[in-house]
DNA sequence: GTCTATAACCTGATAGAC
DNA sequence: GTCTATCAGGTTATAGAC
């Protein structure tokens, strides 16, 4: 990322400086695992202008992370909505959408899982989701396209096959069935695989 | 589980309370969170006997992780290498199997991601997986019925719609996409819904 | 706003009595 | 084998000089 080399440089803020240096650090290690002086350290300051500028580890945690669920949040709420793409359309985009937010933050997934765990951190709310996807257009036109097809079960599947990837990414390279220098092209990889198997999951009837 | 009522029985012996304690407690709040006077205190025993009969906390650690590592990979091994059933038998057992260990084991996916990304713990070698799922009956099969079809490709899909569901249980509650008290039948629901699913990727074929 | 120094606390590990 | 007491080190957060 580009910021981080012009947030790293002296002319920026402190208060800044120790943003990205959160971002950074957390990412990496988690919340936990970071320090107030990973943090400090990494935005070349001390402990105490970290709590001057943030009051407490955990409420950095929160700004942070609160920035980055906007971020994601934000780019797929317009495409579930859309009302002149079609489902197949829909669908294209969400793989891409998703995995273009995911390749320029591999480590966000295990951490909002973790911390959404450990009642850490609220990514999204029952209302949220409501507005986001069950009252979309692409909810819509998933239940026009196939009625036998639960929605909920469709949609884990679907975010699964994105997701998952990413989530196993430390598991898949111990096995050695992806090597590191891989892992980039086999992501994808699955931009045109992801799309082809979802689309045939939905022309898959249930019994009843 | 049975055997936690029988071992925090005072008959038991402190080995075994504090093996059954630190399964307990390191499932539920990983290994960083864990402290020696966490597994302590529900083995009802103190910190000096913990480190008496296993040394260290790591040491403690990696016994139970290994014992669990080698369960899954136990009840899977036999169901890969079968050479007398077929492909979609196989298929149906890997998602049963699977999904029974889960049931009674929900937090270890999450643990198993978190530690070997932290490389706490290896779960599984090279040599492991090249015996287990590269030498197969099961890739065998795979290969003869779709030669378009990258077999790594569809193993990570198939083992995540299996898993997914448990790694992101806690996003998935908070959404209130699921309600606590409908997840294990939204699981269930998974046994059927999933093999139908990898089958139809089986017979998709890719292009060149 | 920035920093040093320190308070208050929690951790894993161990020494040593019984 | 089991326990109490304690150590050495690392943590967040803050007080107070500049």
């Amino acid at each position: 990322m580009i910021l981080t080399k012009i947030a790293t440089a002296d002319s920026v803020s402190a208060e800044l400086r120790i943003k990205i240096a959160a971002h950074k650090v957390f990412l990496a290690k988690g919340f936990a695992a970071t320090t107030v002086r990973d943090v400090a350290k990494e935005a070349r300051t001390n402990v105490a202008s970290v709590n001057y500028y943030f009051r407490t580890k955990k409420n950095l945690f929160n700004v942070i992370m609160t920035e980055k669920a906007q971020q994601i949040l934000g780019a797929l709420g317009p495409v579930l909505g859309n009302e002149r793409t079609t489902l197949d359309q829909k669908i294209d985009s969400i793989v891409n959408c998703y995995l273009d937010f995911l390749l320029a933050n591999p480590d966000l997934p295990m951490l909002i899982l973790n911390e959404v765990k450990k009642k850490n951190f609220e990514f999204i709310s029952g209302a949220q989701i409501n507005k986001l996807l069950l009252q979309s257009n692409f909810l819509k036109q998933l239940k026009a396209v196939n009625g036998t097809l639960d929605p909920v079960q469709f949609f884990i599947t679907m975010v699964g096959m994105i997701l998952f990837p990413f989530v196993a990414k430390p598991v898949i390279l111990q096995t050695g069935l992806v090597k590191e220098k891989d892992f980039q092209s086999m992501i994808q990889e699955r931009r045109a695989l992801v799309p082809v198997w979802v689309k045939v999951m939905l022309k898959t009837r249930q019994k009843r």
